[in-house]
DNA sequence: CTGAAAGCGCTAACAT
DNA sequence: ATGTTAGCGCTTTCAG
């Protein structure tokens, strides 16, 4: 109760209650005692330099680096309510297809002095709250996700949570906050497409079975049925694969196919890196690409360019989507009017050899 | 100055001070009012379960489940000196190189509830300290870093920090802290081996310009030199590629190399990823591969196993390096003894069909 | 322009 | 087995 009984000239030889050992780091304060003035100063000297003198500002620098000051932004968070922290999730981390997107994310965030925190959300959604909620517990200044969220409870937890969501890699009607997409729709069409205009009268497919893939798979068929290739859906020869899908499976994919005695002459593979394991499995064979076989891929891997024959393929942008979603965060994070809650960067269809 | 001044049963209209808005948000106390427990008490829930009584558990976990309680580990990290995050440093979050390790560090710290936070540092280290401070000021339970820390300053910093440090993918005497990796020169002479023990007369070298594959170089032309295939470093043809090297380079480097009219019947490239380039050109330039040159990469990636012909190469695990770094630094958080400071995980030899 | 006080939400230390 | 109290190191608010 008492606050320094009272003022002695002597070491009170009261035991002054209990005190928590701080961590022994430099804080605030220490710098604050070396430069002679109080803690706010240094803090403002830290956070807004621009309204402290440059006199002041300099000599306090100097105490900084005197004492090797490192801020404890835990400490900084809590106070403040921004932590500089951003939270991604990913399906897979390992996957080629998310990396620009990472990278992008990660260079865009830290010219802010962000950092970017990194979840792997799998490809089902069993632990994506429980993953989400350790997330959000660190009280991120934004989260992005590289696909739409799938449970409502999620979406509710990220609505109720207050933070700045980005949804990437998709699109959807419904995005809990922020979205930044192509339509996988679309991409199927075009792809039909391509293997349409240059003649091809027997399509297969070699697809992923996640759900954008899914979406891939229906836009493909339903041009096809459109423009009067194939009569139905299930006139299509098809080969699911489950995610991921590596280099591997496309070969034996193709296998497959060839088993089944299909006759093909167009292939659309839901990932390059299957597009790359059939183009080996044709040659191989002696399947001429794209004389007797066209492939067409999705995702414009580096190699994709180099393969022989080199791979048409449909190239997304997921170095945009990082920097678009990293800048519609510190908008958010920064209290300015944010550019534009919903973006389609749309999709490129590139055109090689093997289609 | 005053504490509430006189106790009066009327609502005290003397203005008591400021007061900061809470964020809003739903806190432990609350949790303790709708439980009506004590605060600690459902602190002790969340984080030492086995010291309260079933009972009381299940009331308090019910009220968090009410109030749909998400924990601020702001807070929770400021007051317990523990933060449950773990920061990563690698040089290209791109680079398929690294992905194994970040993937299975994600995961192995995520089983415990930890969460990594991921800084690229880019191959030259400009302004590694700066990433460092900005990683260092979010209190982490620990940092990996995919590499030796290279300056003298990055090295005080981190270890006068106090954080534990995995140094991972290569070896030093002189560790920060921990480390686990593998010796480079050692894969060098190995792939000297290879080529030699199958007959090659002629070796060349298409490197990469980073530290690691510096030294890989080193052990190679050492390894030449020993087995009296060279006189000296000078008598190896090389071509040098800048950090990040990609497929093309690969191609590039081995036009390069023809065109010096180099007669080479050995190739080791410094990554798969230029082996599978200089691959592709010599097919174009129908050079039998192994007949007239064989080729060996470093790395082993998915695609280098389905390349024609199986591209034989250097195997590092990655992964065992991310999971043995999660380990070492859990048991660190967890005042656990340490199971050895210092491992070599090694390499392995991949004999496929191009060498 | 600078400083003092209060408190962000939590856990450690002590007390019962 | 549970509660009380005092901070963790910082920023916000308000007062000069």
């Amino acid at each position: 109760m008492s606050h320094t009984p009272i003022p002695s000239d002597l070491d009170s030889p009261i035991p002054l209650r209990r005190t928590r050992r701080g961590s022994g780091r430099t804080t605030l304060a220490d710098v604050a005692r070396v430069a002679g003035v109080s803690a706010q100063t240094v803090s403002r000297v830290l956070n807004s330099p621009e309204t402290v003198p440059v006199a002041t500002l300099e000599h306090v620098r100097a105490a900084i680096a005197q004492v090797r000051y490192v801020p404890n932004r835990l400490a900084g968070g809590l106070a403040s309510g921004r932590s500089k922290l951003v939270a991604a999730l990913v399906p897979a981390i390992a996957s080629p297809v998310f990396q620009e997107t990472i990278q992008a994310l990660t260079q865009s965030l830290a010219s802010k002095g962000y950092q970017l925190m990194l979840g792997e959300s799998g490809y089902d959604d069993a632990d994506e709250i429980q993953l989400l909620e350790n997330l959000i517990s660190r009280g991120p200044d934004g989260i992005v996700l590289t696909r739409v969220v799938q449970s409502e409870l999620a979406r509710q937890r990220l609505a109720s949570s207050g933070i700045p969501v980005v949804e990437t890699w998709d699109l959807t009607d419904t995005p809990v906050d922020m979205l930044i997409g192509f339509s996988h729709e679309d991409v199927g069409s075009a792809v039909a497409d391509i293997l349409l205009d240059r003649g091809c009268q027997a399509p297969a497919l070699i697809s992923g079975d996640d759900p954008r893939a899914r979406r891939r798979r229906t836009g493909f068929v339903n041009r096809l049925i459109a423009r009067g290739c194939i009569g139905r859906e299930s006139d299509l020869p098809v080969v699911e694969i489950s995610a991921p899908a590596h280099f591997g499976d496309g070969r034996r994919a193709f296998v497959a196919l060839m088993d089944k005695g299909c006759h093909v002459d167009g292939l659309h593979c839901s990932t390059d890196a299957l597009a790359l394991g059939a183009l080996i499995e044709a040659r191989e064979r002696n399947i001429a690409v794209p004389d007797q076989l066209a492939v067409v891929g999705f995702g414009d891997q580096v190699t994709s360019a180099y393969t022989s024959p080199a791979l048409t393929t449909v190239r997304i942008d997921g170095r945009r989507m990082g920097q678009l979603a990293a800048q519609l965060i510190l908008e958010r994070a920064e209290g300015k009017p944010v550019s534009a809650r919903i973006q389609n960067v749309g999709f490129e269809v590139v055109q090689r050899a093997s289609a």
